[in-house]
RNA sequence: CGCGGGGUAGAGCAGUUGGUAGCUCGUCGGGCUCAUAACCCGGAGGUCGUAGGUUCAAAUCCUUCCCCCGCAACCA
């Protein structure tokens, strides 16, 4: 007995700390599309999705609900499984790292790269904020400006105790699998990106586990740590299927994944930690992984106190799942970003599905209706404008699968409506209805009709793996039976003869561009009144501070400074390194003004300094200080701050 | 000179083994009346970011510069 080919493919893990919006509803549609196409072509497929549920921020977040972190999740996860029911995704397996089998897996797995001294304890040193209890990178207390990112308040330097994942052992093997593999990062374009700013330069060990919260997989022979995120949450991919467990039959039946979806945001992590993992355990590598673009939206990125996130719950509700399905994967090229707007929605619903598609099957079971009295004739008289057509969707299915081998999963679809146009173009060459007036047009309207109700339903095979619902719609408009209705039925010519066809509602009713774009402004104006949008930043940095002392504040030492000297910093985009002169002291600063002013603007200013900050590095300089500037939230706008006359530098400012 | 991607008709995009610049939407005009004011045909609209080079021939190859977008490192 020969075996199916199998094909397992796999979306990321989603992160449960909000709902979900329009981008993860791409990346899983993709997904859906992908491996409803494969078990269309006979292959045994396993889709697998779920959820990475670990993490601070989880913690956090249910203890601000006031739940437990896994009552938090169960919620938010539940919500996950609606929107995909919604979206008809067929996953095979849904996995949640808080399953019962992944933790156990995974403490298995972290015993044996210990074990073999792949993973191995160290200490690193970091920032520590007593009250929030967090512990904090380096890189994560500066961007907050030295203090916790989180209350704000100080940080004391710590060192903290993790065990670490030798990633540069791995490294060469690596970097000699992806260029022995050319299509293992897809699109290409990111095989440079990862061998360039990762590999070629060198893999620091990764840091694979945390004491600073609970909310994780336990390392079950060090109780005080848990699993931190990549390793937990990569190996989502093989514990679903069992492995390292006492059932793992679906990990040896298939087991290397063909296709990883990610995002390109994760591309990264899947194409270096992933495989690195998978080499350290022994275990075959997955023989793709696919970075998809993003979907941006039109007024910039999504953003909830834009009032502009985009809820794929919403538009099913307005649309249909197929139109949202339909547009998700018709508009954006797989692969690279692609621009989400209202306008885009209509005018894809409108001119592919309702005028094109819709209106051609209800053009045709019209015209079998008033003519055949419902029921398909038999083909009569043909002509030469019928051989075009019938070679065009004799030949659509390669066509299609030419293009899904390399997941191109738009122009894909464009191979499909390819025929529906040239459908509609043939009803126009031959019209029907001049047909319809002469007992010799009559037998060669026989024809036309069987042509293209043949058509419809070939267009209606091939669309399953895409649009869930309509095809059912078009067959049972067509009177094709299930017997006709399945892929192997594809051949030209399976249309049964006297078929019963019925006027039924329009697949797609077309959209009143305006009123709904109308309704969309009045939507987005309910959700987010006057005043205009204020950005989220905004109103954080806007909110007053709480009040403070005298003593507070003169704890700062300000003063006077002249600019003597200033130059930018090669490397960054952002600072300029100073010069400054003050009370006869001299010193360096580090500023991030770059994008407002040059060098020679600032030479000879009289500026306002802070003298007692302590010193930092910024991009390879240290700096004493800093220099005091206004600008406003959204840093478009930036001035110095300086004084009306010119005093003596060093002078206190108070 | 950190890495990478991109600059082609009003918009969104194809087009790189070099050989008369194409698609979708929009727009203008025409046709048709079976159909969801849908469908079909045609026109207008581009010195292919800039400057130079190679060539009989460059959107395509080489070099210069400009601009945009990600990523990485940085607003003390």
């Amino acid at each position: 007995m020969e075996e199916k080919k199998t094909f397992y493919i796999t979306t990321p893990i989603y992160y449960p700390s909000a709902s979900l919006h329009i981008g993860h509803a791409y990346s899983t549609v993709a997904t859906d599309a992908i491996a409803r196409y494969k078990r269309q072509r006979g292959y045994d497929t396993f889709f697998l999705t779920g959820s990475d549920e670990h993490g601070q921020k989880i913690e956090r977040k249910a203890k601000a609900a006031g739940v437990t972190p896994q009552q938090y999740v169960d919620e938010i996860v539940a919500g996950f499984k609606e929107l995909w029911k919604l979206l008809d995704i067929s996953y095979d397996g849904f996995i949640r790292t808080t399953d019962e089998r992944h933790v156990k897996a995974v403490q298995k797995m972290f015993k044996k790269l210990y074990d073999q001294g792949d993973i191995y304890k160290s200490k690193y040193t970091g920032h520590y904020c007593t009250p929030c209890e967090s512990f904090w990178l380096e890189r994560q207390v500066q961007e907050a400006g030295g203090v916790c990112p989180d209350c704000g308040g100080p940080v004391e330097l710590v060192k903290e105790e993790s065990y670490f994942f030798r990633l540069s052992k791995y490294a060469d093997r690596l970097i000699q699998y992806i260029q022995d593999n050319p299509t293992f990062i897809q699109p290409v374009s990111r095989t440079n990106e990862m061998l360039q700013n990762f590999l070629l330069p060198g893999l620091e060990d990764l840091c694979v586990s945390r004491t600073s919260f609970k909310w994780g997989i336990p390392v079950d022979f060090d109780d005080k740590h848990v699993v931190y995120v990549w390793l937990d949450a990569l190996s989502n991919y093989i514990t679903a299927l069992g492995w390292g467990s006492d059932d793992d039959s679906l990990y040896r039946r298939y087991w290397p994944a063909d296709v990883h979806i990610v995002g390109k945001e994760i591309v990264r992590f899947h194409t270096i930690i992933w495989p690195i993992m998978l080499m350290a355990l022994g275990e075959p590598l997955p023989k793709q992984v696919f970075g998809h673009g993003w979907l941006v939206l039109d007024g910039g990125k999504m953003s909830k106190s834009k009032g502009n996130v985009v809820d794929p719950v919403k538009l099913c509700a307005r649309y249909g799942v197929d139109a949202i399905r339909y547009f998700l994967l018709r508009e954006v090229p797989f692969g690279s970003d692609g621009t989400f707007s209202n306008e885009a929605l209509i005018s894809r619903i409108n001119t592919d599905l309702a005028n094109d598609l819709g209106n051609l099957l209800s053009r045709t079971v019209a015209m079998i209706d008033k003519y055949f009295g419902g029921l398909l004739p038999a083909p009569g008289v043909a002509a030469d404008e019928d051989a075009a057509l019938i070679q065009l969707a004799s030949e659509l299915p390669a066509s299609v699968d030419a293009q899904m081998d390399e997941l191109h999963i738009p122009d894909a679809l464009a191979e499909i409506w390819k025929l529906v146009n040239a459908s509609n173009k043939y009803i126009d060459v031959t019209a029907p209805w001049l047909l319809a007036k002469s007992e010799e047009g009559r037998e060669r309207l026989k024809t036309v009709l069987y042509n293209l109700a043949e058509n419809l339903r070939i267009i209606a095979i091939l669309l399953k793996p895409f649009l869930t619902q309509t095809p059912q719609k078009m067959f049972a408009q067509l009177g094709v039976e299930a017997a006709q209705a399945s892929y192997e039925s594809l051949a030209w010519g399976g249309s049964e003869l006297g078929a019963e066809v019925h006027k039924g509602e329009a697949l797609f009713p077309r959209i009143d561009a305006e009123a709904e774009l109308a309704y969309f402004d009045a939507e987005a104006e309910k959700a987010n009144p006057a005043p205009a949008p204020a950005a989220e930043e905004e109103t954080d940095e806007g909110a007053p501070l709480p009040q403070i002392e005298y003593d507070d504040f003169a704890k700062v030492d300000l003063r006077l400074a002249k600019v003597t000297a200033a130059e930018e910093i090669k490397r960054s985009k952002k600072l300029l390194k100073l010069t400054l002169e003050a009370g006869g002291e001299t010193r360096t600063v580090v500023s991030g003004i770059k994008q407002w002013y040059t060098p020679d603007d600032l030479v000879g200013k009289q500026v306002v300094l802070v003298a007692n900050l302590k010193p930092v590095t910024l991009c390879g300089v240290e700096s004493h200080g800093m220099i005091l500037a206004a600008s406003d939230a959204a840093d478009e706008n930036l001035t110095l701050v300086t004084t009306l006359s010119e005093m003596d530098s060093g002078t206190k400012v108070r």
